[in-house]
DNA sequence: CTGGAAACTTGACACTTGTCAAGCGACAAT
DNA sequence: ATTGTCGCTTGACAAGTGTCAAGTTTCCAG
């Protein structure tokens, strides 16, 4: 009996735990998606704790009651970020029901995220390159890499089924050529060349044949 | 006689104030140089004019009286980095007469650059970052940009010659494949993957003779 | 209702940052 | 010999940084 007791008395304690550990985590994500507002304003460099808070319904201190620290609170940055931009593509890759179909959706996709997603974007691209300077965001950064190739992939492998064709490139070949490509053309419309986006659509579009 | 005369001290003048231009240039070189080996080492977020100054030969205050800014220091850095790092494959593409004597000259060339010039690398790919939120830097790299792109078509465009066979890609799809499995490896590199620099060199090998 | 834990705010700390004015010796021109 | 410019050093300044301890509010279990 009261080993009973005991065992409903810890099952309550652990369900309020993991409560309290769910509200918990739900705050810091309202937290890192504040973050990201500043963070893709300003990049990694010139971002602070302070300027965060600022720009947003929160006090500095906040952060470092849910954070241990600036690494901390950027690292689940970079994670929420990843859960939001791996599935970018798969609703077209699931309706697309031919090559053509699959073409377009892909590239007004892409000029979309070009478009409206620069900032998260060119955020990513500064936390990949601080990476190979901080450890601390190696194993979230290289994971992402490798969700995004997972992505890539998928679009390809359709690409490919459509056409009852097989792949001629790796993942990684594959990978590397989008994300380049992409790369190259949001900086140049970063830096408002208007021909950015367009040249971009002509150069994916004359290259999607060219991998099968 | 009077104008001669004139004449002749202006020319005396702007001698000697050519002179003091290029001592003015070479000790900016110097400066910018000493910069780059800690910027390589801390990337631009973490780097300060201070700790610049304490891991070289130079006070703190050399800096600011050769360059205006600490944007000003970067830009010299990147542009001088730039002049180095284009020609960097130049030589074996002149050397080779064969299409394998080109594809081993190249490979042995991007290991040795992986291995022994990471640490300017991630500072080339945190730069190219830093411009898509600081215009300052956009200009150079850009231009730097452009440069590589060629540097890749030139070994590209003799691979093919070699073969006497045309280049099946264009010069932005070739750079954005090649950097982008550069910029992968040096990731996977510094994250102390062995199997980084081998992966990526079998890559490259598989790759190369698609693009033509 | 109440005590106490959790959630949050505030203000202060030690330190770093870019910037720059004041001053130093060297050296060339007068 | 003196003056003044150039190259550079030094030290100080204000503004900002991450961090955290102390205090306040909120909330809920007993």
């Amino acid at each position: 009996m009261a080993r009973q007791m005991a065992g409903a008395a810890q099952r309550v304690a652990e369900a309020a735990e993991a409560l309290r550990d769910e509200k918990f985590n739900a705050r810091r994500i309202e937290l890192a998606e504040a973050a990201l507002e500043t963070l893709g304003e300003l990049g990694f460099a010139r971002t602070s704790l302070r300027e965060i808070a600022q720009n947003s319904a929160f006090t500095h201190g906040v952060f470092h009651y849910y954070f241990s620290d600036k690494l901390d609170l950027i690292c689940c940055c970079v994670r929420h970020y990843k859960a939001k931009c791996v599935t970018r593509y798969d609703e077209v890759v699931a309706s697309a029901r031919t090559r053509d179909e699959l073409t377009e959706g892909f590239l007004a996709k892409l000029a979309m995220t070009l478009r409206e997603d620069a900032r998260m974007h060119r955020l990513w691209y500064d936390l990949r390159s601080q990476a190979m300077f901080e450890p601390a965001f190696r194993k979230d950064v290289l994971e992402i890499d490798k969700s995004l190739e997972a992505m890539v992939w998928r679009i390809a492998t359709r690409y490919a089924e459509l056409a009852r064709k097989r792949l001629a490139t790796s993942p990684a070949a594959l990978y590397a050529l989008f994300d380049g490509l992409f790369q190259g053309a949001l900086l140049r419309h970063l830096a408002n060349d208007e021909t950015a986006i367009p040249e971009f659509l002509d150069e994916v579009r004359r290259v999607l044949p060219t991998i099968c």
